[in-house]
RNA sequence: GGGCGAAUAGCUCAGCGGUAGAGCGCCUCCCUUACAAGGAGGAUGUCGGGGGUUCAAAUCCCUCUUCGCCCACCA
């Protein structure tokens, strides 16, 4: 026996550091590291740049790490491309506030200026959380990093938006859009949360123009009033029968408007008169265009509300108020006139921006948008005929539902920070898409241009993700081999702002999907059930549990709880058994080392291995394929656990324990080889969920050359010859065989550590004797009853005695017994109740009536 | 309003048609020469409620309740 080597707890910091540095000098995440015609690619999810690491990312990224790992050892040339996103609004955020700090805004820098600083930013301190990934030991190809502001990315980006524009797909037109006055840009709709807030609704007398009495609007939002064009009302509704056409005062105004029919009133809902304000609602916009306005007519379609939130309203005292106090004096102002009919309390729901917070003010403006219905009817049949799959498999039915009722982008940002929109306009208004100023300028007959203010949607630019990084729209050698990619690993609230839109560009601009699966994993939160969040201190940092646990088991146990379900809770119980697991592994790779010493064995003859060897080994070839068939479903739930079970309890519990008795001696060879086989195997197996420890434990295997890498080892697969049913049967039985004599000792407080001169045992096989004696320590086991005074036990049909001279609590050992007896005697009954039902023999499969009758059988010969 | 998920041991969750499982926690014993971040043994459940299908239901169907999420709408 060689003395211990390694120190008794296993300590992740050193080593992983020293592994990700050796791993990266090799250059093994490379895939030309080793060629392959099979190739697997996942283009990973890019994170904002302005990002930190947060648990859903570790997730995220872990079991990309772990199918690139995976895949790799299958043989295939793997690569995993890292990047990130310029992320428009978070980026400009990040400055902005810096600039503040500093007393400046951005005006006052000027968009050349402005831009120049925020790229020092991103080079400075931005991509913080692609750093943070390599504490994860995630092997991705850093030398293929992409942004998605990279020049070539930008040229991909303008091309697809000019492809699109001269296809018609892209127009410009006046909508009303979803304004953040706080970020003064707009944001799409799906950039919009709603919440509800208590606020009042308002009812409001319109006077009618002919004197005779008033009509009663309600309205949560009175100041949008002053640009009202129409009271709608239902045309079914009874109360309002023949008002339409008549006309209304607009109160504080001067002005008169009509009274109108539509559809879109609910006459359930308020009075079920409803005041028209195209400019600043998106549903009285609709009926504006029904009702045939011209919306570039000021005088048709009156706003009263800019880009600040401010009242626009010139000669009247509300001009310039920001929108809520224009709404008190509004309301003042209605209440004097005697206009004010009543406020009710009432439940508002209002749009508020994800990013600013700002509660949404819908503004009338000229937008670039894309029709998305042609773009996206390849993108569900691609779905629907089952070329893209989703896992679980129900995210289809979202995404399909969304695609099917898609609604035009608003692709434009009033931003300074994103891909600019290449269009360009002449002095006199004529539009003309460029991919440059100086293609716009000679488009143009050489005539001045200047260049659309805005930019693009950050989304525009990643829905190219998969091929723009690959080099497209050159026909570049990476984007031949690794598009179309094979998997899209995701959190479910981005399938609609990018996994759709992936599907879409990547059919229209590549002509083929840009991955096969998409895997939709679950939320992380917090313990409580609560989104992770850091504005509440809600959030925890995984690199605090990396550094206190180790990445290993941060990655562990974040998978062991990823299966098909569509939230984790994050505490640290899961942790702390992870770093327990990593710490079972090198203990019980200390022991095995120790005994096995540097010498490299043979396989030995099958006649040679004991029963404990077969039955491990045939564990360890069900291992191998319990853990492939859940890694190709994207079960890791399933994968972590199977190896976590198989190790911990069947190597170590089990086969270690029982194999102890034979490890002096030349014997001990056959034990050897297979701690040797067991180990190596299951660092081969655990190294895409833990390739630190695993890495670090199979260099200290005899055979293991110091040059050669974990990374690259072939992926297990099982070995015919250790299949072994009849091994699986018969160690079952000594396992419980061991456990009624161990409770037998147990019951009757007989010491673990003492060993008993003998148990005896009727009807065990004397092969087994030797293991069952150590494994329940004793010193042997003898057939038939002892004469001294004993107490019994029975299990899978052996009865055990065992010789308890001087220390029986007879009343207690009766108390044991009759339970015991009682319990077995409730299991028959139940079996016999079954059996007896004619129906149960008659109809039930043949297997499950034999199994039954046999457990009965065994019952009833225990309980004699 | 439409849809999706969840409800199983004190806690976190597996199981998804054939006698209720794991980890943590709990109780008892043990520092047995790999590991006390460990070992051995043990206790613990009307599988959310109610119907139905079936020889058999935690598992399939219907319904209700409670939580969480998504979409649409809310003057």
């Amino acid at each position: 026996m060689n003395e211990p080597t390694l120190s008794t707890r296993y300590d992740p910091t050193e080593v992983e550091e020293r592994w990700y540095q050796r791993w990266q000098d090799a250059g093994l995440f490379q895939p030309e590291h080793r060629p392959s015609e099979r190739r697997y690619c996942i283009t990973i999810p890019p994170p904002n740049v302005t990002g930190s690491l947060h648990m859903g990312h570790a997730l995220c990224y872990t079991i990309q790490d772990v199918l690139g790992r995976w895949k790799r050892m299958q043989g295939f040339e793997t690569l995993i491309l890292p990047g990130t996103d310029h992320a428009g609004i978070a980026t400009q955020k990040v400055v902005e506030s810096q600039l503040r700090q500093e007393g400046l805004t951005r005006h006052e820098l000027g968009r050349e200026g402005f831009v120049e600083r925020v790229w020092k930013w991103k080079e400075e301190s931005g991509g913080m959380i692609l750093k943070q990934f390599k504490r994860l030991g995630f092997a991705f190809d850093w030398s293929r990093e992409r942004f998605t502001m990279d020049p070539h990315y930008h040229d991909a980006v303008l091309r697809v938006f000019l492809d699109w524009y001269d296809r018609g797909l892209i127009y410009r037109g006046k909508r009303v859009i979803n304004w953040d006055p706080g970020l003064r840009t707009s944001v799409s709709d799906i950039e919009v949360s709603d919440e509800v807030r208590q606020g009042k609704l308002y009812h409001i007398r319109y006077p009618f123009a002919d004197g005779n009495g008033y009509l009663v609007v309600a309205t949560t939002r009175p100041e949008t009033m002053l640009a009202d064009v129409a009271v709608a009302v239902h045309p079914r509704d009874k109360r309002y029968r023949g008002m339409a056409g008549k006309r209304v005062h607009l109160p504080l105004t001067g002005r008169t408007i009509p009274v109108i029919e539509d559809e879109y009133p609910d006459p359930e809902f308020g009075t079920g008169a409803v005041k028209i304000t195209p400019a600043h609602d998106a549903n009285d916009f609709e009926v504006g265009v029904r009702m045939g306005l011209d919306f570039n007519a000021p005088d048709q379609v009156p706003t009263c509300i800019d880009e600040d939130a401010r009242v626009v309203a010139p000669n009247t005292p509300y001009h310039g108020l920001h929108r809520f106090e224009a709404r008190k004096r509004i309301v003042a102002d209605l209440e004097a006139e005697g206009l004010l009919e009543r406020v009710e309390e009432h439940e508002v729901a209002l749009k508020i921006a994800d990013r600013s917070g700002e509660v949404i003010e819908p503004l009338l403006s000229e937008q670039w948008f894309c029709s998305m219905k042609p773009l996206a009817e390849p993108a569900i049949q691609a779905v629907k005929e089952g070329r893209i799959r989703f896992t679980p498999s129900r995210y289809a039915d979202v995404y399909l539902d969304w695609m099917e009722n898609i609604r035009d982008w608003c692709l434009s940002r009033q931003l300074w920070w994103g891909h600019r929109i290449p269009v360009y306009y002449t002095e006199d208004g004529i539009a003309i898409p460029a991919m440059n100023e100086a293609e716009a300028r000679e488009k143009a007959g050489g005539a001045d241009v200047t260049q659309d203010p805005d930019v693009l949607d950050t989304w525009f630019s990643s829905a190219l993700w998969p091929f723009a990084t690959l080099g497209w729209p050159d026909e570049t050698e990476d984007l031949r081999r690794y598009y179309p990619t094979d998997v899209l690993v995701t959190a479910r609230d981005i399938i609609y702002l990018w996994v759709a839109r992936m599907v879409m560009d990547g059919l229209d601009q590549m002509k083929e999907i840009p991955f096969r699966d998409v895997y939709v994993y679950a939320t992380v939160l917090a313990e409580d059930g609560k989104r992770m969040s850091k504005s509440l201190g809600t959030g925890v940092d995984p690199l605090e549990y990396i550094n206190r646990f180790g990445a290993d088991a941060m990655r562990f146990s974040l998978l062991v709880q990823t299966g098909m379900n569509q939230e984790i809770r994050f505490g640290e119980g899961p942790i702390q058994e992870a770093r327990n697991f990593c710490n079972k592994i090198w203990n019980a790779a200390r022991f095995a080392l120790m005994h096995i010493g540097d010498k490299q064995l043979e396989e030995p003859p099958r006649s040679a291995l004991e029963i404990e060897d077969r039955w491990i080994l045939d564990r360890l070839n069900e291992t191998i394929e319990a853990v492939g068939d859940a890694l190709s479903r994207y079960h890791m739930m399933d994968a972590t656990k199977r190896l976590y079970e198989f190790f911990w309890s069947e190597f170590c519990d089990w086969y270690i324990e029982a194999c102890k008795r034979r490890l002096d001696g030349a014997e001990g060879d056959v034990p050897r080889w297979v701690l040797a086989t067991c180990l190596e195997r299951c660092c081969r197996l655990m190294q895409p969920f833990m390739p630190h420890i695993t890495e670090e434990v199979w260099h200290r295997l005899p055979g293991v050359s110091q040059d050669s890498h974990l990374v690259y080892a072939d992926w297990p697969s099982p070995e015919p010859a250790w299949q072994d049913a009849e091994a699986r049967e018969t160690f079952g039985m000594l396992q419980e065989l061991v456990r009624a004599a161990r409770n037998l000792r147990q019951e009757f407080g007989i010491s673990p550590k003492e060993t008993l001169p003998a148990l005896y045992a009727q009807g065990l096989a004397e092969s087994s004797a030797d293991l069952v004696a150590s494994l329940a320590r004793f010193e042997s086991i003898e057939a038939g009853a002892p004469t001294t005074p004993h107490v019994s036990a029975v299990a899978v049909g052996v009865d055990l005695h065992l010789p308890i001279e001087g220390l029986m609590d007879v009343e207690a050992e009766i108390k044991r017994l009759s339970a015991q007896l009682e319990k077995r005697g409730k299991e028959l009954d139940e079996m016999m109740k079954r059996l007896s039902n004619p129906m149960f023999v008659e109809r039930a499969k043949p297997e499950v009536v034999v199994a039954a009758r046999a457990a009965a059988e065994q019952l009833r010969s225990e309980i004699e």
